[in-house]
DNA sequence: CCGTGCCAACTAACTAGTTGGTTGTCCGTG
DNA sequence: CACGGACAACCAACTAGTTAGTTGGCACGG
């Protein structure tokens, strides 16, 4: 077998919530797609919740750091994260998901926090705070990337442009 | 009685689904929340899947007509739609839950097209299409406004003010 | 008597979580 | 080398509760 069976069940577990999320996910149908047994998924994680939260801190890192955060060329850096997100569709579903399913959980994950705050200090020291302060700074590009990500009607390429374009303009 | 049956089953299913999702909600717990018959809502909707999409006609036009477009004010326009979003988060979630797991419906809605086209077609009288094309831009705001509005870590106040300052510096 | 509505019980399928029994592998001990 | 425990994993059946959707019977107003 490819991977430790933990490992694939986690996989497969990714899949099947990203697809139906929490309430729509079956049990069966993860230890089906992992090629793995049902008990062994209650052995290593307990129940079908405790399962989605280990996915979701499993994916999290994966998902904030994708990108290297570059304080100095946030544009560049939206459009970077903006790729990656056009590019993974499924953990973005699987965020929505557990933002819809699991509300303030993530809010609330160390790394999440930990990469937040770093991101915040690598920008308040490259432009200051008194223009814009940086956590706000920060909070409008992420929203921009999500919210366009989301909207997403025009092709890739024109969205990725024009959200250069829109950063560009908020930190000039 | 305060309204007919199918407005209380419609306006108790629209929380329920707001709440829980499609997946998540029970047809019990909407009968109940309704003061009215399990078999009035399949005599009248047929399906709990056919309920849900009643649900979001029904209140596709409320979010989307919420707040009258400005094509004038865009900034104003985008502070004024993310009140709206801070004011009634239950139906931003209730579209976020059909946006996952009825994909591609909404953008195949009549009204909503419609009131995209109209929004579009005003702000390219408004501006011309030279120096960013309207649907584009448009799409820019919407994005960031329906971001930020996820994001949301900051005090309303705050976010409102750099929402407003962030749509100024695209569309200046 | 017909339409609207309520109540309660029912079916049939599904679902999270459990249990018992089995196989194979690794590892330390005699 | 042989033996036996510990462990990881599989399979299949099972429990107990839930859930969408149905049916039959009753009350009331026009």
């Amino acid at each position: 077998m490819a991977a430790d069976t933990p490992r694939r069940i986690l996989d497969a577990a990714a899949d099947e919530f990203a697809e139906r999320g929490l309430a729509g996910a079956r049990v069966d149908r993860i230890a089906e797609r992992a090629g793995a047994n049902k008990q062994r998924i209650y052995a290593y994680f307990g129940s079908k919740d405790q399962l989605f939260d280990r996915v979701i801190e499993d994916r999290i890192e994966q998902l904030l750091d994708a990108v290297p955060f570059d304080a100095v060329d946030l544009p560049g850096y939206a459009a970077r994260l903006l790729d990656f997100n056009l590019a993974h569709p499924e953990l973005v579903r699987l965020l929505m998901w557990h933002n819809l399913e699991r509300p303030g959980v993530l809010a609330r994950l160390p790394q999440s926090v930990e990469s937040t705050g770093k991101k915040v200090a690598a920008l308040r020291a490259q432009r200051g705070d008194d223009d814009w302060p940086a956590d706000r700074l920060l909070g409008q590009v992420l929203g921009l990337v999500h919210g366009v990500a989301l909207t997403g009607w025009a092709d890739p390429d024109h969205v990725r442009a024009d959200l250069h374009r829109a950063v560009s303009r908020l930190v000039g």
